[in-house]
DNA sequence: TGTACATCAGTGAACGCGCGTTCACTGATGTAC
DNA sequence: TGTACATCAGTGAACGCGCGTTCACTGATGTAC
């Protein structure tokens, strides 16, 4: 019965390609590619022109490659947000620690934020749209809670105000003014609102409207 | 030659409903429509769900109907977007002519951006998302520069600099530490991390967080 | 006031496209004995 | 050290889907005379 056995897809007429050394079935370290080209695609296209597929062309892969290590797509765009989440935090707390006081805490943290966002735009971008889609990625959650309790400890000390005390409503409001001046002018980057003004002068211009929030803050206190 | 009459597609069995007063064949208002289930699309799936299909779906028509009227699913969004910065700029207007001097014209500015950006989810985003994009559409360009200028006079106004100065590098700061606090607080809002403050409390915080800013002011003169 | 005709504003079928995911499969790797 | 076998990490074809746009068409409206 020919016919059986004709029903297995032939090979077209060429020999099949050898494998390579090069390009070997598997290969290892395609998670990060697959991450690494997300990123890349995203800075190029915008969130909304990522694509699974386009993706694993990126990475040279088949387009069901990447089920095996993200579950699907929302699974991979998960994890890139974590991972800039977790990133991100890591900048915002070693800038912490370079400042010598809460205001220069401040100061410092203000200034790593917007230069993280300018630095990784397709990053930032995608973070915030994750983590407002409410991706049920729990380290996603936890690297977000970690960067925003850096802020809130540098207004905590700010303020003079305990751990397990609340913050007083003026406390809240500066937390709440920094927060939104540094999310708000890296917005205003990332849309281009601000391209009249070169990038150096760009970020320059942080020295300067920095302190009109920060100067508000009580006399330093030992932190 | 029954053959060459039977190409025209014959209609299914029953009758063709009759038209009725209630549903002409030309609506009339058929654009509004478009632009109002365009807002209601966005402010449901957001800016992504958005598809041409789905509005003309809602608006009760065929898919090919919009294209008459904007000429493609890009220019319905800058339309929209378009309708968006005017209402929007106006809003400004109105708010900076209610300010008695310099401060309280920048507070009921600062308050009107964020009330807009609460009220109208939708159009808000798409605005940005669409100057970002650069879309074409001149009038689109013309009433976000609008938008921009009723800020850049009330900055003006607070700093005493004439309209044929150039801005001090403080009145820049100022311009854009005010721009950057309100932009960020409704992003802030609107990708839903205030979400733990209630609704007035969210828009009350403002009246805390916008001095914080605007304390810094010059002395106000005569605008 | 009527009529011919151009233009406007719809229809609905069809196009080709890229998408995410599933499927049966197989080569490569790791592990137990 | 070898070998059997389970598991891991890929392939590539196929699925059904919704999309934007095009097309030939036609009913409704407006205008010139």
């Amino acid at each position: 019965m020919e016919l059986a056995m004709a029903q297995k897809p032939v090979k077209s007429g060429a020999k099949p390609a050898r494998r390579t050394k090069a390009r070997p079935y598997h290969l290892g370290d395609l998670k990060e590619k697959l991450i690494a080209a997300t990123e890349a695609l995203i800075l190029e296209k915008g969130v909304d022109g990522f694509s699974l597929r386009e993706v694993a062309r990126r990475a040279g892969v088949s387009p069901a490659a990447p089920s095996h290590h993200f579950g699907d797509a929302q699974g991979l765009l998960a994890e890139v947000a974590y991972l800039g989440f977790r990133d991100f935090a890591d900048a915002l707390a070693a800038a912490d620690a370079r400042g010598k006081n809460p205001a220069t805490r401040l100061h410092e943290q203000g200034l790593a934020y917007v230069g993280f966002a300018l630095s990784h735009p397709a990053r930032f971008t995608l973070m915030f749209r994750q983590r407002a889609f409410g991706a049920g990625h729990t380290g996603l959650e936890t690297e977000s809670a970690r960067a925003f309790s850096i802020l809130e400890n540098a207004i905590r000390a700010a303020t003079g105000t305990a751990p397990d005390e609340h913050l007083s409503q003026d406390g809240f409001g500066l937390l709440l003014a920094t927060w939104s001046i540094v999310h708000g002018f890296a917005h205003l980057a990332l849309e281009g609102q601000l391209d009249h003004a070169a990038g150096e002068r760009r970020i320059g211009i942080l020295d300067v409207i920095l302190p009109l929030t920060l100067q508000h803050l009580p006399a330093a206190r030992p932190g």
